[in-house]
RNA sequence: UGGGGCGUCGUCAAGCGGUAAGACACAGGUCUUUGGAACCUGCAUUCGGAGGUUCGAAUCCUCCCGCCCCAGCCA
């Protein structure tokens, strides 16, 4: 990494920063604010990222709150779902966890203030007549029938829609701002609706449930939130935001709005996402195809990949689609230098050593991890029959193919060279099942004394030691870079986007424990499923090494 | 066609009037017991377009073009 890399300083720091110099905040004080209504996945981890991170940055604090206003959606398991994933992230809110709910009081005895100031008023208003009051991009709205009622009146009618006299839906307390606004969000918006539904936290005490433009900025400003962070289609939102503050004569926080991560062969929408898991074209919320923490996370993905992701996507306010290979390329990064080194074939072909003896097993010693020495070593059986990867072998090698073919010598792993001479196939379908080579003793270990080089090495298990195993290989989920281009993105599922297939693994690996990240030499990172027992191994391809030989090839074909 | 926002390399993204950072991707090379990693080199005479201001403009002004968001009693 070169160290010419500039301090980057991005336009939310900026804006702290002359706040906190201007002397308009003292402290910062950001938040975190989910609906309980689903799981986080990656473009929340980006929000989660920003807000905490500027806290961090400003010696300030970052709560957790759950905007929990809209009861019909939201359930406790949501609230714990997205703990664990931020706490998984590796985030710490410390004792700042705040729910909107507990803040409904307050926020009612505020609405009184504004009716009080002929701000708010109810409306008899049906949910079709307001739409089509509220008037279109290009006219204005006309006034309700019941906007000039009286503050007593008002009063009253919100009182008892409280009080649970009227049934859902049929009156809601509205803004009293401007129905001509080219600002559709300041037509007099709704504050509260009645919903007597009851809540996931505070039961059946409340009839009528805020709407999230009057209750954000309250929320914000009873906790004294300097910065509230939000993506960019809360833009025309922040006049309202600002009025309510300043109606009320509050605290007032800062709205600042950031472009939304986008990821090209995915999708990052709530609503997108739900159809995926509920229409079963993914096995769950945490499939290792989703975008979700809980799918990243089983797919083998770490934290601090996902955070360096977010670090180098930056902050801006443009449209940005990024590429996928940017998060893969963060999580070889990361486990490159983590991730244990350990051997596996995947798709098996037999080699035997016809110069071996039979029965005799050698410990061949291996580094742990060539990137960190302090790794150590470990050992692995040799034998005479052994596994070798079948893209490691050509019988009619190409043009600059390096690996194993008939008389050509080649290295295993940390073990021997050694010389192909012979090839056995299946009478009937031609295809290659054996492989039978001349081990060089004095290779031993995978070193020549004299220095005869060999430009291929293949990685290789014990067939007599080596244990079975899944592999699960991942590709997109969608074909498409944008996968809802055509607005039918469930027709560009790619139905490749899972293969599962059965191979070897060194014989040590069976029983590790879910979620164990390893390299398997030349093939990529996996992880130990969860559904995994040490009988039947699974394995998931966390993403694979970067493949030079398949660019060459694939570059020879064009 | 009302309002708001945005347009700098294939993708992100610095740049804040002094003569286009960086990362990913891509291409080539060195090295290598992972065709991995690491390392080196290349990759925007030009900043959506056209005018203008200026000694000097991606940065200022004008007009134009394109893309995104908004008409939930969702957040």
């Amino acid at each position: 990494m070169k160290m010419t890399e500039a301090p980057g300083v991005n336009f939310i720091q900026e804006a702290v920063r002359e706040d906190l110099a201007a002397g308009r905040y003292t402290k910062v004080i950001t938040r975190f604010p989910p609906e309980p209504n689903g799981y986080l996945h990656i473009g929340h981890a980006k929000a989660i990222c920003i807000d905490f991170g500027i806290a961090e940055e400003f010696g300030g604090l970052c709560n957790l709150r759950f905007d929990d206003t809209n009861p019909t959606k939201e359930e406790q398991h949501y609230i714990d779902a997205i703990q664990d994933g931020v706490r998984w992230l590796g985030f710490d809110w410390g004792d700042r966890l705040y729910y909107a709910s507990d803040y409904f009081a307050q926020m009612y005895e505020w609405a009184i203030q504004l009716i009080r100031d002929g701000k708010a008023y109810v409306d008899d208003q049906t949910a079709d007549e307001i739409r089509e009051n509220r008037g279109t991009l290009t006219e204005p709205g006309k006034p309700s029938p019941y906007r000039d009622r009286g503050v007593e009146e008002n009063l009253d009618l919100f009182e008892r829609m409280q009080a649970g006299e009227f049934p859902n839906g049929s009156r809601v307390l509205r803004a009293r701002i401007d129905m001509a606004s080219p600002n559709l969000n300041m037509r007099d918006p709704v504050m509260y609706r009645i919903l007597a539904v009851p809540h996931h936290r505070t039961g059946d005490r409340w009839k009528i449930y805020p709407m999230y433009d009057w209750a954000h900025g309250l929320e914000d400003s009873i906790e004294r939130v300097s910065h509230s962070l939000c993506s960019i289609e809360f833009q025309d939102h922040r006049p309202l935001y600002d009025w309510f503050l300043e109606q009320l004569g509050i605290f007032h926080p800062r709205q600042i709005e950031f472009a939304r991560l986008e990821l090209e062969h995915t999708v990052l929408s709530k609503r997108k996402l739900i159809q995926l898991v509920s229409g079963n074209y993914v096995g769950g919320w945490d499939d290792p195809r989703l975008p979700t923490l809980a799918g990243l996370r089983r797919r083998g993905y770490t934290p601090a990949s996902i955070r360096n992701f977010c670090d180098r996507i930056g902050v801006s306010k443009a449209h940005s689609v990024v590429e996928f290979a940017l998060l893969e390329h963060c999580l070889r990064d990361d486990l490159n230098k983590t991730a244990p080194r350990t051997m596996a074939v995947m798709r098996p072909l037999k080699l035997v050593l016809t110069n071996y003896p039979e029965g005799k097993v050698e410990e061949l010693e291996a580094d742990v991890n060539p990137e960190d020495p302090s790794a150590g070593r470990r050992k692995i059986p040799f034998s005479r029959e052994l596994w070798i990867e079948q893209d490691d072998f050509r019988e009619d090698p190409p043009k600059k193919f390096y690996r194993l073919s008939p008389g050509r010598e080649v290295r295993l792993k940390y073990a021997y060279y050694i010389t192909c001479n012979e090839v056995v196939k299946d009478p009937g379908t031609g295809e290659v099942t054996e492989l039978r080579c001349m081990y060089d003793p004095e290779t031993r270990g995978g070193w020549v004394p004299g220095g005869r080089k060999v430009k291929g090495t293949s990685h290789w298990v014990s067939a007599a030691h080596a244990a079975r195993a899944e592999f699960r290989l991942y590709d997109r989920l969608f074909t498409r870079p944008n996968p809802d281009e055509d607005g039918q993105f469930l027709s560009n599922l790619n139905p490749q986007s899972l293969e599962k297939i059965s191979g070897f693994i060194e014989a040590g690996l069976a029983g590790a424990p879910a979620g164990a990240r390893y390299q398997f030499e030349r093939l990529g990172y996996f992880c130990v499923d969860p559904d995994s027992s040490p009988e039947a191994m699974a394995f998931n391809r966390s993403v694979s090494l970067k493949d030079t030989w398949a660019r060459i090839e694939s570059n020879l074909k064009l």
